[in-house]
DNA sequence: GCGAGATCAGGAGAAGTTCCCAGCGCAAGT
DNA sequence: ACTTGCGCTGGGAACTTCTCCTGATCTCGC
């Protein structure tokens, strides 16, 4: 049996690099790919399919889930992995909405990462340990969001305008008209009841969408 | 001649096993030591201070600039390279003023971590090219609060818009025509770069201009 | 006094918003 | 398989808002 192929989709170098260390240290794993955006990612699964798509979510312009969407449309079949420092429940449903296959925090053990890849190439799906308990306190307390008036795209969309971008930038990080980031940008206000784009900006901090920053202009 | 010895300080487990893997490739570089919070570096310090230490700024509970002061604390001597994925310019000279040698964001490839552990060895100040650029671009803008360039009627106009309130409201508020609103809106975007409302609402944040809460759809 | 700058407001055209509608794809039910 | 429903995607038209320009006060400092 020929070794599990890999393609590892991050935006920082580095990390790339480290990751395919480790991960090339375990006998019948082989990295054959490295993308550093989400165009990028997609054109290397088209020029040459992995076993196993290995990405983080948080990178310049469209996130990691267009990533995900976008290789799931070429391939219903692909095997996703989300790896990410988010460790926010919200993120790693909404993973799983796009088409992910599993969901590992870079909280976990270097092991949790060799054994959700495994897991996934079996066919199955993982969730770290700490998404994992989110999920079932998540269920007990039964507390839902405002945000669960709104559809995942709509979410998605949220996220991006709270953060500062325009209706121009948001169209094309998505490949979608500018006519239609309005239409969301009106829905999105009439089901939160915001009558501002400002208060738009406070739920989605409340809905726990954005990282708070210390210093800078906010999230970008 | 021996091995230049480095401890390497981040919460992600999965992370710091990829670096861990990467620096070890090159000859003459060996990692003595792992730590994933503030208290085990320092500890992981004072039982074997490492020639380097490689932390990450951001950590769970107290930051990474804890981390790098208390090591300092113990051991002046001690020689620090920051490397994150912050790549703001205001992060980095936090790290600089809490005595870090070095500041390399995880866009950099991965050359540029080694090259800077080398540098910070042979005992000289590193700071990758991202961060170096966002120096000179300050530098030469002559830096100065955003809302320095406002009246303090704009500013106070800039709170309310921030805090989700509606023209018309405001304009009630204030006893103003919702004209002249607009126009403050219009020109304090301008003035602050803001393409967008959401801007406007970070850069109120940063300016400490609205105090954040926790939940309840933000100040009102 | 007198210019500089902040405050306040109107008008016209550009731009964005809202609402309505329609096609598409997918999933679930019959 | 067919239908039904829902989410995603965008066009059209009317409406509202924004932007830029302009001008009016008022206060402050020289």
């Amino acid at each position: 049996m020929s070794d599990l192929t890999i393609l590892l989709v991050d935006d920082h170098p580095v990390v790339r690099a480290g990751y395919r260390k480790l991960i090339e240290l375990q006998p019948g794993y082989r990295v054959t790919g490295e993308a550093d955006s989400t165009a990028a990612a997609y054109l290397a699964y088209r020029r040459e399919p992995a076993d196993i798509v290995v990405v983080d979510l948080s990178m310049p312009g469209s996130s990691g889930l267009e990533a995900i969407r976008r290789i799931r449309a070429v391939d219903r079949k692909a095997r996703i992995l989300v790896f990410t420092m988010h460790e926010g429940l919200s993120y790693a449903l909404k993973a799983f909405e796009a088409g992910a296959a599993g969901y590992v925090t870079k909280s976990s053990p270097p092991e949790a990462l060799i054994a959700a890849i495994a897991t996934i190439a079996a066919g199955g799906k993982a969730v770290s340990d700490d998404i994992a308990h989110e999920i079932a306190v998540e269920r007990l307390s039964g507390r839902k969001s405002p945000l669960e008036a709104l559809g995942p795209r709509e979410v998605e969309i949220l996220q991006l305008i709270a953060s500062g971008m325009t209706t121009d930038e948001i169209a094309d990080a998505l490949s979608l008209s500018q006519k239609t980031i309005q239409n969301y940008h009106s829905g999105i206000k009439a089901k939160l009841n915001a009558r501002t784009d400002a208060n738009l900006v406070w739920v989605a901090i409340d809905a726990g969408l954005l990282e708070m920053r210390a210093a800078g202009g906010g999230p970008a």
